[in-house]
DNA sequence: CAAGATGTTCTGCCGTGCAGACTATCTCAT
DNA sequence: ATGAGATAGTCTGCACGGCAGAACATCTTG
């Protein structure tokens, strides 16, 4: 026996996925401050109730540091405001302009497209059990100690605010 | 409306997943040159046939120039081996050691502890279909012009060089 | 044999993660 | 109330990896 092959190694699958992923919506991002990760920030500011940087900065996996200069692009460009938070001055309440809730739904619309093509070899049904599995393993792994984020997310999905 | 949360964002799923994948094999393939992108090369170059080193970048998704350090530290630690290519000596055919052997089942047996960790939110069944499907979108990503890529991994997986 | 293409390596630039320091503010014990 | 320690955000400096471009050796084609 030499060895099994790369293919079915779940890190070479991971990565795969995960550069063309990238490189599907830098078009569809194209001119959004920060790219994908600006997105995925925005996308959070835009929830109901405006949220702290440093959680918002752990729950997308971005570094805290980084997390500043990203949100000062996205202020730069109107899309996101930060105020203090009135119950600790310390830290900074993120939502999103209506120009950036605009600039979401546009964005929204092409990332759909995006995504699509990124998972082009599956049937429709095969791509809800996919995300719907990384979901499911994403949640876990995030929030171990925060179930209340299936709740918030419930919540924001129908649009009751 | 305002919008939709992240968690049911393709990008954070894939992102979210993918580094909690990388903090759980940085522990199994601790001391590995290279980290995953050497276990991947190391993996690669313990096929039957040697590879080319710019056609396993490729499907690595490794860039030309850090190839050529990763292979140097691999090399380095006595588990691979670059020679040029009697057909074409520009180009350097990749094996790997029989010491890169050893290390390898070794790690393989690690990371098969890791990729478990890593899916734990998901019953046996689930995790083999989370394989499946991102399997096959990598690999109608990486090879769309390359159909016998399916048929040289069932010839490795199989043991039969 | 000349001209262009290709595999590998090297150099330099930039974006990103990370560690550490610093300021402002909060919390808690006394 | 007040002082000690913790926490949110920012800034600085370092390291690693992707990327562009050049250099060199070699192959291929006319």
């Amino acid at each position: 026996m030499r060895a099994e092959a790369v293919e079915a190694d779940l890190g070479w699958a991971l990565g795969t996925v995960f550069r063309g992923y990238l490189r599907a919506t830098e078009e569809a991002l194209a001119g959004l401050p920060g790219g994908p990760r600006g997105y995925q920030v925005l996308t959070s500011a835009a929830r109901c109730e405006p949220t702290r940087q440093l959680v918002m900065a752990q729950h997308l996996g971005v570094d805290r540091t980084v997390m500043t200069y990203l949100i000062d692009d996205l202020e730069n460009a109107g899309l996101v405001e930060r105020r203090p938070d009135p119950a600790d001055r310390r830290a900074r309440l993120l939502s999103a302009t209506e120009r950036g809730l605009a600039r979401l739904v546009e964005a929204n619309r092409a990332m759909r497209a995006a995504e699509d093509r990124v998972l082009g070899a599956l049937d429709p049904r095969e791509r809800d059990r996919l995300r719907e599995l990384l979901r499911k393993v994403a949640m876990a792994d995030a929030a171990p100690d925060n179930p209340c984020a299936v709740v918030q997310e419930a919540a924001a999905l129908d649009g009751t605010c």
